[in-house]
RNA sequence: GCGGGCGUGGUGGAAUGGUAGACACACAAGACUUAAAAUCUUGAGGCUGUAUAGCCGUGCGGGUUCGAGUCCCGCCGCCCGCACCA
């Protein structure tokens, strides 16, 4: 255990804490209140003096890394960041008291648009705007006293850090996981520039209010569709994830098995022969009747150059954003097409060949064909073109006469008919019997179908026509090709002096960055002006905190001693892409030699979201709550300017600085302190779960801190008194031993559990025992007694150090400890406190409460039953009548059956 | 549109299929005080009732079970994600 002084005494302490032992329960010595704007700065002092929570690599005790999801620099933090990070403090300091060695960074998710769109508005340089940031929720963070170790700390932006960037990106171009590849990107054709999704607001450019177009850029990837399978069966392992966060990421990877069909054209006039279409329904091909083709088709565009009216029709398509939202929730459109192709099962058949504004390009082959009753999209789709609708799966217990598809699709199981020889087989089967019928046929020297495992997971699209992000290390050689900037050549930094008057990259008009010479052949190059994505620093941070300083990207014996990270804690909007991302660069670093795990998150849980109402003033713009006055007028919720302005009352979302729906915690930790801050968002919701904020209730939280200072210092004078007796009352000291192990337990399971919440009521109830024992103590002391308060006392410091750490050091000092609470090992619990020797039982008359019996534990089922037979209220039911049955729940219920 | 989640008193919430409302907030009454704050004590899901007690009650409608907040089916509402917000 670590001194935090030489000599292993208290330093000077704050002087409100110095008076000695006073007469208990005198109101003219009532005990001082605690201080927190004294007591909270002097801990944080001690901690930081003495390097308390500096983690060291050679730390013999077992390695725990506990880590949050490192926060945006947006400016200042909000009440989402406080929860999130005082939930990794707790686990922190519990583990270190459970004799772990653990690792709790924190660094800057740096890069990002913010910074730009910030330079844009204020004419401050991104990087002047992101430290400053920095350097301001870093003092917020440290006002709430975490445990963590600030010697680790980095941003992403800083150059030491996006130049290991560049060397892994680097090596996974040398493993193949990097590719180039055209992709589409929201183009805003009036600022010339691209669009982030977010910036596409009702189909229109956020500052231009342009329509904004789908324009093909070439772009780099990275090749995460190589580890799809892996992805996903790895998922299976993942067994201290939330199951939610496990189910999304297997939908989102989206395996299916499936087959690719060949459609044989009815002519080929435009010199095309078939169409392949994928499907994971061959089974309703009998009910097919259209095949629609994604606007992007080769076929589509192939046609359209002779097809005026098809071209403005993908030209339409074209005018809409790229998010798969927009895509998905656009009315159903199609085109139709002169081109038909036969039906592949039924002879003699045809179908209309669509081009259809929901079928997506890089899914399957870019083509589907309809089957309308038994596709929701089909039957919109063919209700909307008046195409046939022909049920061929037969609900079970359905009358094959009578079933018919109205304005729902069935896609529940059933069997196939009008389907001839599929009839009468369940799905499975008949996918199987019709692939095989179809592999057997050869269009062309080809078979014309092919069963084929397809994943809705596509490659990571990286590239960003943006300057604040981590530059991509390549230059482009006419003679030599693409050509990755050689390892003495890095990093590729960011040049300082770029404008940001226009929209725009910076990088690619800069004068002298983007033009560069080749490194193999000298000769003259331009230099990639693509910046990263923000995900890519994201994902391997959680690995660069074990080896900060290091030249590589990693050291990997320093990333293999810590990682997994033990407990990984976020929000659930991260419950895909982030930690996917992650999940890729682990096997991708593992590849590249950079570490040999290949899951970077041993434990995750995901913590709800703190959420708000947003308010907009007359032009639309968004107004912070404290901007705003609500009250009520008319029956009704109103909100005005303090000006008297009316304001718009809009819809609870998740905090961001976007919609500037955020709370500050500055003013309640100025007015409260941290501790009672860190309590109150413990206290009342269980971390899971979303909550909508409310400051109601956090005058309950500060009164907490004064009630369990007070405690404390009341119980420290009672420990002062001579005792009078040996053993004085039994069953004080015993009772109170009792409450105390128990509650040791339950806290430690609500810990372990992160039901940080029901730790928080484990210790209001144990606080409230030591209150009722202590007069009687105080009345008799005795050595028992005296002992008993103090075990109680001190693990009720205990219980509440890992949430309220500043308090509980004070609380700590003042029994007299000379060490720091944050190093002391956590308490034990002592079987023999925890025995019961009678029950309560409940007893029901047909699932009814009725009354309770107390029974000595474990007592006999007929004892018990006969006990519960007894009471008057069930005798009364009864009535003279045997019960029918009776059910004994051995310590818990008895239902008798009337 | 698709995927995921959530819904319990005035409020936040508790409850391995086994006593619904622990613990707290807010509220009310009382004690202390010249008074207030703070503190302490007590009360409380709703309805009926002096009380014993009874009935109702976990978003809505069904179902399984001796027993359902919990499991199943169908709805409603809200929140998150949908690949260039982070």
């Amino acid at each position: 255990m670590r001194r935090f002084s030489g000599d292993g005494r208290l330093p000077n302490f704050p002087s409100s804490l110095k008076s000695g032992p006073r007469p208990v329960y005198s109101m003219a010595n009532a005990p001082e209140r605690y201080n927190p704007r004294e007591q909270e700065p002097f801990w944080q002092k001690v901690w930081a003096d003495n390097k308390t929570f500096e983690t060291r690599n050679d730390d013999p005790r077992p390695p725990y890394y506990v880590l949050e999801m490192f926060p945006y620099p947006s400016g200042r933090i909000h009440v989402g960041h406080v929860r999130n990070y005082t939930l990794g403090d707790v686990i922190a300091r519990f583990q270190r008291a459970k004799g772990k060695n653990v690792l709790h960074p924190m660094g800057w998710d740096a890069f990002g648009m913010p910074a730009e769109n910030a330079a844009m508005a204020n004419k401050v340089h991104p990087r002047q705007w992101t430290y400053d940031n920095i350097a301001a929720m870093r003092s917020q963070l440290k006002a709430i006293g975490l445990s963590l170790d600030w010697s680790r700390e980095f941003a992403t932006c800083d150059e030491d850090y996006y130049h290991r960037q560049q060397m892994l990106f680097i090596d996974m171009m040398e493993a193949g996981l990097v590719t180039r590849k055209v992709s589409k990107v929201n183009w805003d054709p009036v600022d010339q520039t691209v669009l982030a999704n977010e910036q596409v607001i009702d189909g229109r450019g956020w500052r231009s209010g342009a329509l904004v177009e789908q324009r093909e850029l070439t772009q780099w990837f990275f090749k995460i569709t190589d580890f799809a399978e892996d992805l996903l069966t790895a998922i299976d392992g993942l067994d201290e994830w939330p199951d939610k966060v496990r189910i999304m990421q297997r939908n989102w990877i989206g395996r299916s098995e499936g087959l690719r069909v060949l459609f044989e054209m009815t002519d080929n006039d435009a010199g095309l022969e078939t169409v392949e279409i994928f499907t994971t329904r061959p089974d309703t091909l009998f009910g097919a009747s259209f095949v629609a083709l994604s606007p992007d088709h080769p076929i589509a565009a192939a046609i359209a150059r002779s097809d005026a009216a098809l071209a403005e029709f993908i030209a339409e398509c074209h005018r809409m954003g790229t998010s798969a939202e927009t895509i998905e929730t656009a009315e159903k459109q199609g085109y139709r097409t002169a081109l038909t192709v036969k039906h592949p099962v039924i002879e003699g058949a045809t179908l209309p060949v669509y081009v259809a504004n929901f079928v997506l390009m890089d899914y399957g082959t870019g083509a589907i064909f309809g089957c309308p009753a038994h596709d929701q999209r089909d039957l919109d789709f063919a209700r909307k073109y008046d195409l046939p609708v022909i049920p061929v799966v037969l609900p079970p217990d359905a009358d094959p006469e009578a079933f018919s598809v109205g304005a729902e699709a069935y896609s529940g199981p059933g069997v196939a008919y009008n389907s001839d020889f599929l009839d009468g087989l369940d799905i499975d089967a008949a996918k199987n019997a019709i692939a095989r019928h179809l592999e057997a046929r050869m269009i062309g020297g080809t078979p014309q179908a092919t069963r084929q495992v397809n994943y809705r997971l596509r490659d990571w699209g990286i590239s960003r026509q943006r300057y604040w992000g981590c530059p991509i290390p390549v230059i482009h050689c006419d003679t030599c090709g693409i050509v990755p900037v050689p390892a003495d050549l890095l990093p590729v930094r960011l040049p300082e002096d770029v404008e940001f008057d226009t929209p725009g990259n910076p990088l690619d008009r800069h004068p002298s960055f983007k033009h560069t010479t080749c490194p193999t052949c000298g000769s003259p190059a331009r230099r990639e002006t693509d910046t990263m994505d923000t995900f890519v620093d994201s994902s391997w941070y959680f690995a660069r905190f074990t080896a900060p300083r290091a030249e590589t990207p990693t050291i990997p014996a320093m990333a293999d001693k810590w990682l997994p990270v033990d407990q990984y804690i976020g929000g659930v909007e991260h419950a895909i892409l982030h930690l996917l991302y992650s999940r890729f660069f682990a096997r991708a670093m593992h590849r590249t030699g950079h570490m040999h795990v290949t899951e970077p998150f041993k434990g995750m849980f995901t913590q709800g979201m703190v959420t708000h109402e947003t308010y907009k003033d007359r032009e639309g713009r968004w107004l912070a709550p404290s901007e705003v006055v609500l009250g009520f007028a008319e029956g009704q919720r109103s909100a005005t300017t303090p000006g008297g302005e009316p304001v718009a009352i809009g819809s609870v979302e998740k905090m961001s600085k976007s919609k500037r729906n955020v709370i500050d915690p500055d003013d309640m930790i100025a007015t409260y302190g941290a501790d009672t801050v860190r309590w109150f968002v413990l206290s009342d919701s269980p971390p899971e779960r979303d909550v909508q904020w409310t400051e109601a209730g956090i005058e309950g939280a500060w009164r907490f801190v004064q009630r369990a200072h007070k405690l404390v210092s009341d119980a420290r004078d009672i420990l002062a008194l001579d005792p009078v007796t040996i053993a004085g009352n039994p069953t004080i000291g015993s009772d109170l031993l009792k409450a105390a192990h128990k509650a040791t337990r339950q806290i430690e399971a609500d810990l372990v559990g992160l039901r940080f919440n029901r730790a928080v009521a484990q210790i209001y109830e144990f606080a409230n025992a030591i209150h009722k024992a202590m007069p009687a103590i105080a009345e008799a002391p005795s050595l028992d007694s005296l002992a008993a308060l103090r075990e109680a006392v001190e693990r009720f410091i205990q219980f509440v150090a890992p949430m309220m750490p500043h308090l509980a050091e004070t609380c700590w000092a003042l029994l007299g400890h000379e060490h720091l609470v944050c190093n002391a090992p956590w308490p034990e619990v002592d079987p023999a406190y925890l025995a019961e020797d009678s029950v309560v039982l409940a007893v029901q008359v047909n699932g009814k409460r009725r009354g309770e019996i107390e029974m000595p534990k474990d007592a006999a089922n007929d004892q018990v039953e006969a006990a519960a037979l007894s009471l008057d209220a069930v005798a009364r039911i009864l009535d003279g009548n045997p019960p029918r049955k009776v059910i004994v729940v051995p310590n818990r219920i008895v239902n008798v059956v009337a």
